[in-house]
DNA sequence: AGTCGCTTTTCCGCATCATGGAATGTATCG
DNA sequence: CGATACATTCCATGATGCGGAAAAGCGACT
């Protein structure tokens, strides 16, 4: 079921181990030894001496009950990871939050998702509160449309077709055809607002990164502080740092 | 350096990619080809192809400057586990804040650092504020310092020793012999305390989770509502659920 | 510009190492 | 209590990853 097609010149045993990792997320995080090899498509014996090194190896944990979940080491892993991207997008979103007063955030989209991968936080004491490494829907959230205009019409047609349009607040867009206006709209012009559709009372202005990859940034706060007029004199900026971020990306 | 070498039975190139992942870390989350190869031990023709193939699955990411980065994709597999271990350690804590009516921890220890993994937050609207997957110090928190005191005490000096006892607030621990004897008080009584040592007018009652593999349970408030009594009455609590998740890591 | 030294990348033959099917042991169900 | 399904171990086979060495880029230094 996942989508890797085992290719060539690799390390294929790598390939495969990391094949058993993604299943086992995908198989909400617990899985018992057959349930891995069928999903990954191994021989028994074959995903019984992956899954045993990777135990070894403290990236997977065996219950008692003989099934197998992630282990605590790719927690590390991931933080390191996120922390990673941080740094160098970290310059950027500082200046956003400088110019801008409202917290900011990066995210990529990772499967159907997008996961925060680093933020700055505005100065209010009231402030929007986003955990790096937090996942999100794409249908109710800046970032998530942003990353979506940025996609050709056929893959973000498949994925939302795949996640569906779950309504989250009442100014959730659940109507596909609406939904498609929408990133219509933010493709033509370069940004999307998420007016409360997956908090209400918060206000989001974001853009995609233009690069290798996806990527969008975005500002958010509360609807006190984001009127129109804000809304308007941001925009440009969260474009534009959207376009350094796509640069640095190359270049770095 | 710091990587061992898992002899016993297992997929060495699988042992030998994670370890270029580790060092990577370790490194700073960015290195040459080279670094990583002198890091690691390899050949460099090995690290190479290694670091090839997890360029090509995306966990890492090959920058333009031909050096390398940790991926995305170890982002939202970190999420994932972390995710994974609060959902069982969730309905204790749950009813740990229902007893207490502060937000209850969970926490494991990865390299020298305590990793927080699944969280509860208090009803109240004034309350701490702790991202999943956030890495803390162990010398100037509960969750640390409940994860040191559970271990032989020759490991918890090694650890002391690598990371130091920077001040972070006014109340936090500096000199190694009053840290030994936090421990010691702590392994003695059961549970640890933590003075807004980590954020000050924050109070934290911590306990360590007995069994296999190193966790903590921690609560923590605003000392206005931590008074002494409150924390008299809530360390026996905190000290069972350890117990309890201790029971539920080996039986579940 | 020219040269030198370094790091990264590719190549290839050899032996190691991972492979997967079948056999054994162990829990779970009827 | 018997039967089934699952997890785990074993082993001969050959495909696969290994690492030394050479080629290609890149940057520095004169």
């Amino acid at each position: 079921m996942t989508t890797d097609i085992p290719r060539s010149g690799g390390v294929q045993s790598l390939a495969r181990a990391f094949g058993v990792l993604e299943s086992l997320a995908e198989l909400g995080g617990e899985a018992g030894l057959s349930e891995i090899a069928s999903a990954t498509g191994l021989a028994p014996g074959t995903s019984h001496r992956l899954v045993r090194t990777l135990v070894d190896l403290g990236y997977l944990r065996q219950l008692p009950s003989r099934r197998y979940t992630l282990g605590p080491k790719l927690v590390g892993l991931g933080e390191t990871a996120a922390r990673q991207f941080g740094r160098w997008a970290q310059p950027v979103l500082t200046e956003l939050v400088a110019q801008i007063g409202e917290t900011a955030n990066l995210a990529v989209l990772d499967g159907d998702q997008a996961v925060y991968v680093a933020q700055v936080p505005s100065p209010h004491s009231v402030r929007m509160f986003t955990e790096i490494g937090r996942r999100v829907p794409v249908h109710c959230t800046g970032v998530g449309k942003a990353l979506l205009s940025a996609l050709p019409a056929a893959e973000s047609a498949a994925i939302v077709a795949r996640t569906g349009l779950p309504a989250v607040t009442p100014t959730t867009i659940t109507d596909p055809a609406a939904f498609a206006a929408e990133l219509e709209a933010g493709r033509a012009r370069g940004y999307v607002l998420d007016e409360g559709e997956q908090e209400t009372g918060v206000r989001c202005v974001a853009g995609p990164v233009v690069g290798p990859g996806s990527a969008a940034v975005s500002v958010s706060g509360p609807s006190s502080r984001m009127d129109d007029s804000t809304v308007a004199r941001i925009a440009p900026l969260v474009v534009a740092a959207g376009r350094r971020l796509g640069a640095l990306l190359a270049t770095a």
